[in-house]
DNA sequence: ATGCCCATAGTACGATGGTACTAGTTATTT
DNA sequence: AAATAACTAGTACCATCGTACTATGGGCAT
Protein backbone atom coordinates (compact mmCIF):
# COMPACT_ATOMS: atom_id res chain seq x y z
CA UNK A 1 0.00 0.00 0.00
CA UNK A 2 1.40 2.99 -1.02
CA UNK A 3 1.28 6.67 0.07
CA UNK A 4 0.80 8.77 -3.06
CA UNK A 5 0.59 12.99 -2.81
CA UNK A 6 -0.83 14.72 -5.61
CA UNK A 7 0.68 18.65 -5.00
CA UNK A 8 -0.43 21.31 -7.44
CA UNK A 9 -2.31 23.88 -7.54
CA UNK A 10 -4.52 23.13 -10.25
CA UNK A 11 -7.61 20.84 -9.37
CA UNK A 12 -8.48 20.00 -12.91
CA UNK A 13 -4.66 18.22 -13.20
CA UNK A 14 -4.84 16.86 -10.26
CA UNK A 15 -8.16 14.77 -10.83
CA UNK A 16 -7.11 13.97 -13.94
CA UNK A 17 -3.52 12.74 -12.28
CA UNK A 18 -5.69 10.77 -9.59
CA UNK A 19 -7.80 8.80 -11.97
CA UNK A 20 -4.84 7.73 -13.81
CA UNK A 21 -3.02 6.30 -10.73
CA UNK A 22 -6.67 5.01 -9.40
CA UNK A 23 -6.37 2.95 -12.53
CA UNK A 24 -3.08 1.99 -12.00
CA UNK A 25 -2.86 -1.58 -10.63
CA UNK A 26 -1.15 -0.76 -7.20
CA UNK A 27 -2.74 0.16 -4.48
CA UNK A 28 -2.39 3.42 -3.35
CA UNK A 29 -3.39 5.81 -0.47
CA UNK A 30 -3.77 9.37 -2.52
CA UNK A 31 -3.48 12.31 -1.08
CA UNK A 32 -4.05 16.34 -2.41
CA UNK A 33 -2.26 19.13 -1.74
CA UNK A 34 -2.76 22.47 -3.84
CA UNK A 35 -0.29 24.53 -2.23
CA UNK A 36 3.29 24.40 -1.03
CA UNK A 37 2.65 24.65 2.93
CA UNK A 38 0.03 21.81 2.82
CA UNK A 39 2.13 19.58 0.99
CA UNK A 40 4.93 19.64 3.41
CA UNK A 41 2.11 19.39 6.33
CA UNK A 42 1.08 15.98 4.10
CA UNK A 43 4.39 14.68 3.79
CA UNK A 44 4.96 15.03 7.73
CA UNK A 45 1.79 13.11 8.66
CA UNK A 46 1.98 9.69 9.98
CA UNK A 47 3.53 7.32 7.82
CA UNK A 48 6.44 8.04 5.11
CA UNK A 49 5.30 8.85 1.75
CA UNK A 50 6.41 6.61 -0.73
CA UNK A 51 5.53 9.22 -3.88
CA UNK A 52 5.26 12.83 -4.41
CA UNK A 53 3.96 14.27 -7.79
CA UNK A 54 5.14 17.92 -7.54
CA UNK A 55 4.34 21.05 -9.42
CA UNK A 56 7.21 23.73 -9.74
CA UNK A 57 4.66 26.51 -9.89
CA UNK A 58 2.67 26.52 -6.86
CA UNK A 59 1.79 29.22 -4.49
CA UNK A 60 4.44 29.26 -1.88
CA UNK A 61 7.15 27.42 -4.38
CA UNK A 62 10.46 28.87 -4.45
CA UNK A 63 11.02 27.11 -7.46
CA UNK A 64 13.67 24.22 -7.44
CA UNK A 65 14.35 25.15 -3.53
CA UNK A 66 11.19 22.76 -2.98
CA UNK A 67 13.16 20.07 -4.22
CA UNK A 68 16.17 20.22 -2.20
CA UNK A 69 14.19 20.91 0.86
CA UNK A 70 12.00 17.77 0.42
CA UNK A 71 14.53 15.43 0.05
CA UNK A 72 16.77 17.02 2.72
CA UNK A 73 13.75 16.35 4.84
CA UNK A 74 12.02 13.49 3.43
CA UNK A 75 14.68 11.29 2.18
CA UNK A 76 12.30 8.04 1.64
CA UNK A 77 10.00 10.25 -0.57
CA UNK A 78 10.50 9.46 -4.47
CA UNK A 79 9.89 12.86 -6.52
CA UNK A 80 8.09 13.27 -9.32
CA UNK A 81 7.98 16.65 -11.28
CA UNK A 82 5.38 17.90 -12.86
CA UNK A 83 5.46 21.01 -14.55
CA UNK A 84 4.51 22.86 -17.79
CA UNK A 85 8.20 24.22 -18.48
CA UNK A 86 9.90 22.13 -20.52
CA UNK A 87 13.59 24.09 -20.81
CA UNK A 88 16.01 21.11 -20.69
CA UNK A 89 18.10 22.86 -18.43
CA UNK A 90 15.29 22.76 -16.08
CA UNK A 91 14.49 19.71 -16.08
CA UNK A 92 18.54 18.76 -15.79
CA UNK A 93 18.15 20.88 -12.31
CA UNK A 94 15.27 18.82 -11.30
CA UNK A 95 17.09 15.70 -11.64
CA UNK A 96 21.11 17.03 -10.64
CA UNK A 97 18.82 18.33 -7.29
CA UNK A 98 16.98 14.46 -6.38
CA UNK A 99 13.82 14.25 -8.61
CA UNK A 100 13.09 10.61 -9.83
CA UNK A 101 11.38 11.91 -12.61
CA UNK A 102 10.17 14.94 -14.75
CA UNK A 103 6.62 14.70 -16.48
CA UNK A 104 5.71 17.36 -18.79
CA UNK A 105 2.35 18.17 -18.26
CA UNK A 106 2.25 17.73 -22.23
CA UNK A 107 2.69 14.44 -22.23
CA UNK A 108 0.30 11.38 -22.98
CA UNK A 109 -1.45 10.19 -19.87
CA UNK A 110 -0.55 6.81 -20.56
CA UNK A 111 3.11 7.65 -20.08
CA UNK A 112 2.54 8.58 -16.62
CA UNK A 113 2.22 4.60 -15.62
CA UNK A 114 5.08 3.91 -17.25
CA UNK A 115 7.23 6.53 -15.38
CA UNK A 116 5.11 5.35 -11.67
CA UNK A 117 6.35 2.13 -12.37
CA UNK A 118 9.77 2.86 -13.17
CA UNK A 119 10.53 5.26 -10.66
CA UNK A 120 9.00 3.03 -7.80
CA UNK A 121 11.57 0.27 -9.09
CA UNK A 122 13.83 2.95 -8.38
CA UNK A 123 14.83 4.43 -11.97
CA UNK A 124 14.97 7.45 -13.43
CA UNK A 125 12.16 8.69 -16.03
CA UNK A 126 12.50 11.18 -18.36
CA UNK A 127 10.45 12.66 -21.33
CA UNK A 128 11.83 10.85 -24.36
CA UNK A 129 12.92 13.46 -26.39
CA UNK A 130 14.95 14.87 -23.76
CA UNK A 131 18.91 14.46 -23.21
CA UNK A 132 20.31 15.47 -20.54
CA UNK A 133 22.30 18.62 -20.23
CA UNK A 134 25.71 19.09 -19.90
CA UNK A 135 26.49 21.19 -16.40
CA UNK A 136 29.19 23.09 -15.78
CA UNK A 137 31.37 21.55 -13.04
CA UNK A 138 31.52 24.28 -10.83
CA UNK A 139 27.60 23.35 -10.72
CA UNK A 140 28.24 19.97 -10.51
CA UNK A 141 30.19 20.77 -7.25
CA UNK A 142 27.61 22.65 -5.65
CA UNK A 143 24.37 20.14 -5.94
CA UNK A 144 27.32 17.97 -4.35
CA UNK A 145 27.35 20.46 -1.98
CA UNK A 146 23.80 21.16 -1.23
CA UNK A 147 23.11 17.52 -0.51
CA UNK A 148 25.36 17.87 2.33
CA UNK A 149 23.12 20.17 4.16
CA UNK A 150 20.78 19.28 6.70
CA UNK A 151 17.21 20.71 6.51
CA UNK A 152 17.55 23.64 8.76
CA UNK A 153 20.81 24.69 7.44
CA UNK A 154 19.21 24.54 3.71
CA UNK A 155 16.39 26.83 5.18
CA UNK A 156 18.18 29.45 6.52
CA UNK A 157 20.65 29.09 3.07
CA UNK A 158 17.31 30.12 0.96
CA UNK A 159 16.33 32.95 3.51
CA UNK A 160 19.70 34.11 3.68
CA UNK A 161 19.64 34.02 -0.53
CA UNK A 162 16.44 36.87 0.00
CA UNK A 163 18.75 38.70 1.73
CA UNK A 164 17.34 38.72 5.47
CA UNK A 165 19.34 39.57 7.92
CA UNK A 166 20.32 36.83 10.64
CA UNK A 167 17.73 38.55 13.37
CA UNK A 168 15.17 38.35 10.65
CA UNK A 169 15.86 34.70 9.98
CA UNK A 170 15.48 34.07 13.31
CA UNK A 171 12.41 35.34 13.80
CA UNK A 172 10.84 33.46 10.41
CA UNK A 173 12.21 30.14 12.34
CA UNK A 174 11.15 30.95 16.05
CA UNK A 175 14.87 30.26 16.87
CA UNK A 176 17.45 32.44 18.58
CA UNK A 177 20.18 34.20 16.44
CA UNK A 178 22.87 32.77 17.79
CA UNK A 179 21.69 29.51 16.04
CA UNK A 180 21.08 31.17 12.86
CA UNK A 181 24.55 31.73 13.38
CA UNK A 182 25.86 28.26 13.77
CA UNK A 183 23.85 27.41 10.99
CA UNK A 184 25.00 30.19 9.13
CA UNK A 185 28.65 29.30 9.71
CA UNK A 186 27.84 25.89 8.61
CA UNK A 187 26.49 26.81 5.09
CA UNK A 188 29.40 29.12 4.54
CA UNK A 189 31.91 26.36 4.98
CA UNK A 190 30.32 23.63 3.39
CA UNK A 191 29.54 25.04 -0.28
CA UNK A 192 32.88 27.32 0.08
CA UNK A 193 32.67 30.63 0.20
CA UNK A 194 33.51 33.51 2.61
CA UNK A 195 30.34 35.54 3.26
CA UNK A 196 26.56 35.39 1.98
CA UNK A 197 26.53 37.48 -0.39
CA UNK A 198 28.71 34.51 -2.85
CA UNK A 199 26.19 32.00 -1.17
CA UNK A 200 23.03 33.75 -1.96
CA UNK A 201 24.48 34.40 -5.57
CA UNK A 202 24.74 31.12 -5.72
CA UNK A 203 21.75 29.78 -4.41
CA UNK A 204 19.72 31.84 -6.66
CA UNK A 205 21.57 30.82 -9.81
CA UNK A 206 21.02 27.19 -9.12
CA UNK A 207 17.46 27.83 -7.28
CA UNK A 208 15.78 29.97 -10.35
CA UNK A 209 13.38 29.03 -13.11
CA UNK A 210 14.20 31.54 -15.80
CA UNK B 1 34.63 59.26 -40.95
CA UNK B 2 33.85 57.22 -38.35
CA UNK B 3 35.72 55.45 -35.22
CA UNK B 4 34.80 51.94 -35.38
CA UNK B 5 35.41 49.12 -32.97
CA UNK B 6 35.14 45.21 -33.30
CA UNK B 7 35.07 43.79 -30.43
CA UNK B 8 35.65 40.09 -31.07
CA UNK B 9 38.06 37.09 -29.59
CA UNK B 10 37.40 35.20 -32.98
CA UNK B 11 40.02 36.65 -35.61
CA UNK B 12 37.71 34.62 -38.58
CA UNK B 13 35.05 36.86 -37.66
CA UNK B 14 36.83 39.92 -36.87
CA UNK B 15 38.00 39.73 -39.90
CA UNK B 16 34.74 38.69 -41.93
CA UNK B 17 33.29 41.64 -40.25
CA UNK B 18 35.76 43.69 -41.56
CA UNK B 19 35.68 43.14 -45.19
CA UNK B 20 31.93 43.89 -45.16
CA UNK B 21 32.55 47.49 -43.23
CA UNK B 22 35.26 48.06 -45.70
CA UNK B 23 32.79 47.30 -48.51
CA UNK B 24 30.58 49.43 -46.68
CA UNK B 25 29.90 52.69 -48.68
CA UNK B 26 30.72 54.76 -45.13
CA UNK B 27 34.28 56.05 -44.62
CA UNK B 28 35.28 54.16 -41.58
CA UNK B 29 38.30 53.79 -39.01
CA UNK B 30 38.64 49.77 -37.99
CA UNK B 31 40.00 49.04 -34.76
CA UNK B 32 39.93 45.60 -33.30
CA UNK B 33 40.11 44.84 -30.10
CA UNK B 34 40.15 40.76 -28.73
CA UNK B 35 39.46 41.09 -25.56
CA UNK B 36 37.30 43.22 -22.87
CA UNK B 37 40.27 45.20 -21.38
CA UNK B 38 41.96 46.09 -24.56
CA UNK B 39 38.56 47.04 -26.08
CA UNK B 40 37.95 49.46 -22.80
CA UNK B 41 41.38 51.25 -23.70
CA UNK B 42 40.64 51.43 -27.27
CA UNK B 43 37.22 53.36 -26.17
CA UNK B 44 39.01 55.42 -24.07
CA UNK B 45 41.35 56.31 -26.52
CA UNK B 46 41.74 59.72 -28.47
CA UNK B 47 37.93 60.71 -30.39
CA UNK B 48 34.67 59.22 -29.39
CA UNK B 49 33.81 55.84 -30.84
CA UNK B 50 30.88 56.27 -32.93
CA UNK B 51 30.06 52.15 -33.34
CA UNK B 52 31.38 49.04 -31.25
CA UNK B 53 30.77 45.29 -32.19
CA UNK B 54 30.79 43.65 -29.03
CA UNK B 55 30.70 39.95 -28.82
CA UNK B 56 29.46 38.49 -25.49
CA UNK B 57 31.73 36.18 -25.03
CA UNK B 58 35.44 37.61 -24.42
CA UNK B 59 37.99 37.21 -22.45
CA UNK B 60 37.61 38.70 -19.54
CA UNK B 61 33.69 40.38 -20.21
CA UNK B 62 31.58 38.83 -17.48
CA UNK B 63 28.62 38.55 -19.74
CA UNK B 64 25.35 41.56 -19.97
CA UNK B 65 27.51 43.73 -17.67
CA UNK B 66 29.73 45.00 -19.93
CA UNK B 67 26.94 46.61 -21.98
CA UNK B 68 25.68 48.67 -19.15
CA UNK B 69 29.61 49.56 -18.20
CA UNK B 70 30.23 50.71 -21.49
CA UNK B 71 26.80 52.80 -21.52
CA UNK B 72 27.65 54.39 -18.44
CA UNK B 73 30.87 55.09 -19.41
CA UNK B 74 30.68 55.98 -23.20
CA UNK B 75 27.12 57.06 -23.52
CA UNK B 76 28.29 58.43 -26.86
CA UNK B 77 29.10 54.74 -28.26
CA UNK B 78 26.29 52.69 -30.48
CA UNK B 79 26.52 49.27 -29.36
CA UNK B 80 26.02 46.40 -31.62
CA UNK B 81 25.75 43.05 -29.35
CA UNK B 82 27.34 39.89 -32.04
CA UNK B 83 27.07 36.79 -30.53
CA UNK B 84 26.46 33.38 -31.19
CA UNK B 85 23.70 33.68 -28.50
CA UNK B 86 20.34 33.69 -29.87
CA UNK B 87 18.29 32.81 -27.10
CA UNK B 88 14.95 35.56 -26.57
CA UNK B 89 15.29 37.06 -22.94
CA UNK B 90 19.29 37.10 -23.73
CA UNK B 91 18.42 39.36 -26.57
CA UNK B 92 15.88 41.51 -25.00
CA UNK B 93 17.93 41.80 -21.63
CA UNK B 94 21.14 43.67 -24.12
CA UNK B 95 18.33 46.23 -25.77
CA UNK B 96 16.95 46.94 -22.35
CA UNK B 97 20.84 47.53 -20.95
CA UNK B 98 21.22 49.75 -24.22
CA UNK B 99 22.44 48.05 -27.15
CA UNK B 100 21.13 49.14 -30.55
CA UNK B 101 21.04 46.48 -32.22
CA UNK B 102 21.82 42.46 -31.67
CA UNK B 103 23.40 40.29 -34.86
CA UNK B 104 23.50 36.57 -34.06
CA UNK B 105 26.25 35.18 -35.61
CA UNK B 106 24.28 33.27 -37.91
CA UNK B 107 22.92 36.04 -40.03
CA UNK B 108 23.86 36.62 -43.50
CA UNK B 109 26.39 38.70 -43.74
CA UNK B 110 24.75 41.40 -45.84
CA UNK B 111 22.09 42.00 -43.10
CA UNK B 112 24.97 43.53 -41.26
CA UNK B 113 25.12 46.68 -43.68
CA UNK B 114 21.42 46.66 -43.40
CA UNK B 115 22.21 46.42 -39.54
CA UNK B 116 24.97 49.42 -39.75
CA UNK B 117 22.82 52.01 -41.72
CA UNK B 118 19.84 51.13 -39.65
CA UNK B 119 22.04 51.96 -36.16
CA UNK B 120 23.87 55.17 -37.52
CA UNK B 121 20.32 56.32 -37.72
CA UNK B 122 19.70 56.06 -34.71
CA UNK B 123 17.07 53.18 -35.33
CA UNK B 124 17.33 49.55 -33.34
CA UNK B 125 18.03 46.66 -35.58
CA UNK B 126 17.07 43.14 -34.31
CA UNK B 127 16.71 39.94 -36.16
CA UNK B 128 13.53 39.61 -38.29
CA UNK B 129 12.27 36.61 -36.81
CA UNK B 130 12.52 38.18 -33.26
CA UNK B 131 9.83 39.80 -31.40
CA UNK B 132 10.56 40.91 -27.95
CA UNK B 133 10.01 39.27 -24.71
CA UNK B 134 8.19 40.49 -22.01
CA UNK B 135 9.89 41.40 -19.16
CA UNK B 136 8.78 40.79 -15.19
CA UNK B 137 7.81 44.51 -14.10
CA UNK B 138 10.72 43.94 -11.39
CA UNK B 139 12.86 43.69 -13.41
CA UNK B 140 11.77 46.12 -15.91
CA UNK B 141 12.04 48.47 -13.00
CA UNK B 142 15.59 47.25 -12.61
CA UNK B 143 16.86 48.09 -15.80
CA UNK B 144 15.85 51.84 -15.26
CA UNK B 145 17.72 51.54 -11.66
CA UNK B 146 21.04 50.71 -13.34
CA UNK B 147 21.13 53.46 -15.69
CA UNK B 148 21.05 55.65 -12.51
CA UNK B 149 23.93 54.52 -11.56
CA UNK B 150 27.23 56.22 -12.44
CA UNK B 151 30.48 54.08 -13.83
CA UNK B 152 32.08 54.02 -10.91
CA UNK B 153 29.09 52.92 -9.10
CA UNK B 154 28.04 50.38 -11.26
CA UNK B 155 31.76 48.67 -11.19
CA UNK B 156 31.47 48.96 -7.29
CA UNK B 157 28.18 46.66 -7.74
CA UNK B 158 29.85 44.26 -10.28
CA UNK B 159 32.24 43.68 -7.57
CA UNK B 160 29.86 43.52 -4.59
CA UNK B 161 27.90 41.08 -6.93
CA UNK B 162 30.70 38.38 -6.67
CA UNK B 163 31.19 38.46 -3.11
CA UNK B 164 34.08 41.04 -2.69
CA UNK B 165 34.50 42.93 0.75
CA UNK B 166 34.94 46.44 0.73
CA UNK B 167 38.49 46.35 1.42
CA UNK B 168 39.27 43.81 -1.55
CA UNK B 169 36.87 46.53 -4.01
CA UNK B 170 38.91 49.02 -2.58
CA UNK B 171 42.62 47.60 -3.52
CA UNK B 172 40.90 46.74 -6.94
CA UNK B 173 39.52 49.72 -7.90
CA UNK B 174 43.17 51.86 -6.34
CA UNK B 175 40.77 53.92 -4.11
CA UNK B 176 40.07 53.95 -0.29
CA UNK B 177 37.62 51.78 1.75
CA UNK B 178 35.84 55.13 2.76
CA UNK B 179 34.87 56.03 -1.08
CA UNK B 180 33.96 52.60 -1.70
CA UNK B 181 31.50 52.61 1.07
CA UNK B 182 30.68 55.65 -0.75
CA UNK B 183 29.80 54.07 -3.82
CA UNK B 184 27.92 50.74 -2.10
CA UNK B 185 25.61 53.06 -0.11
CA UNK B 186 24.82 55.15 -3.14
CA UNK B 187 23.84 51.80 -5.32
CA UNK B 188 21.89 50.33 -2.54
CA UNK B 189 19.76 53.16 -2.03
CA UNK B 190 19.36 53.48 -5.71
CA UNK B 191 18.29 49.40 -6.51
CA UNK B 192 15.97 49.94 -3.42
CA UNK B 193 17.27 47.13 -1.50
CA UNK B 194 18.80 47.17 1.87
CA UNK B 195 22.18 45.09 1.47
CA UNK B 196 24.82 43.98 -0.46
CA UNK B 197 23.49 40.11 -0.51
CA UNK B 198 20.28 41.81 -2.24
CA UNK B 199 21.76 44.14 -4.97
CA UNK B 200 24.41 40.77 -5.79
CA UNK B 201 21.42 38.38 -6.33
CA UNK B 202 19.18 40.96 -8.60
CA UNK B 203 22.93 42.15 -10.44
CA UNK B 204 23.47 38.23 -11.15
CA UNK B 205 19.92 37.48 -12.60
CA UNK B 206 19.81 40.09 -14.63
CA UNK B 207 23.38 39.77 -15.92
CA UNK B 208 24.11 36.27 -16.00
CA UNK B 209 23.76 34.45 -19.39
CA UNK B 210 21.91 31.33 -18.80
C1' DA C 1 31.02 82.91 -11.33
C1' DT C 2 27.75 80.06 -9.18
C1' DG C 3 25.69 75.92 -8.55
C1' DC C 4 25.54 70.94 -9.34
C1' DC C 5 27.24 66.29 -9.90
C1' DC C 6 30.87 63.07 -9.49
C1' DA C 7 34.76 61.14 -7.27
C1' DT C 8 37.75 61.25 -3.63
C1' DA C 9 38.86 60.59 1.50
C1' DG C 10 38.59 60.94 6.27
C1' DT C 11 36.26 60.24 11.00
C1' DA C 12 32.91 58.37 13.77
C1' DC C 13 29.52 55.11 15.31
C1' DG C 14 26.09 51.68 15.82
C1' DA C 15 24.40 47.46 13.53
C1' DT C 16 25.43 43.27 11.49
C1' DG C 17 28.36 39.34 10.19
C1' DG C 18 31.15 35.52 11.16
C1' DT C 19 33.97 32.49 14.12
C1' DA C 20 35.17 30.13 18.33
C1' DC C 21 34.06 28.20 22.39
C1' DT C 22 30.98 25.73 25.72
C1' DA C 23 26.86 23.16 26.66
C1' DG C 24 22.33 20.98 26.98
C1' DT C 25 18.65 18.19 24.40
C1' DT C 26 16.93 14.80 21.25
C1' DA C 27 17.12 11.13 17.98
C1' DT C 28 19.54 7.59 15.65
C1' DT C 29 23.09 4.29 15.18
C1' DT C 30 26.47 1.01 16.78
C1' DA D 1 25.40 1.82 26.96
C1' DA D 2 28.01 4.67 24.04
C1' DA D 3 28.89 7.29 20.15
C1' DT D 4 27.33 10.27 16.54
C1' DA D 5 24.80 13.93 14.39
C1' DA D 6 21.58 17.66 14.45
C1' DC D 7 19.36 21.57 16.79
C1' DT D 8 19.38 24.57 20.19
C1' DA D 9 21.43 28.75 22.87
C1' DG D 10 24.54 31.49 25.18
C1' DT D 11 29.02 34.42 25.58
C1' DA D 12 32.77 36.61 23.66
C1' DC D 13 35.34 38.98 20.18
C1' DC D 14 36.82 41.04 16.12
C1' DA D 15 35.81 42.16 11.25
C1' DT D 16 32.79 44.06 8.19
C1' DC D 17 28.83 46.74 6.83
C1' DG D 18 26.26 50.79 6.25
C1' DT D 19 25.16 55.56 7.27
C1' DA D 20 26.08 60.30 8.54
C1' DC D 21 28.90 63.97 8.53
C1' DT D 22 32.58 67.07 6.71
C1' DA D 23 35.72 68.38 3.12
C1' DT D 24 38.43 68.98 -1.31
C1' DG D 25 38.90 69.08 -6.29
C1' DG D 26 37.44 68.60 -11.15
C1' DG D 27 34.03 68.93 -14.85
C1' DC D 28 29.94 70.96 -16.67
C1' DA D 29 26.03 73.75 -17.22
C1' DT D 30 23.10 78.16 -16.79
Amino acid sequence: MYKVIIADDHPLFRNALKQVLIAHKLDMKILEASDYESTLAELGNKGDTDLLFLDLNMPGNSGLAAISTIRAQFPNTLIIVVSADEQEHTITKCVQLGASAYIPKSVDFTEISDAVDAVLEGEQWLPNDYQLTEQPPEQEAFFNQLEQLTPHQLKVLGLMADGLLNKQIAYELNISESTVKQHASAVLKKLGVYNRTQAGVIFNQIMRLD
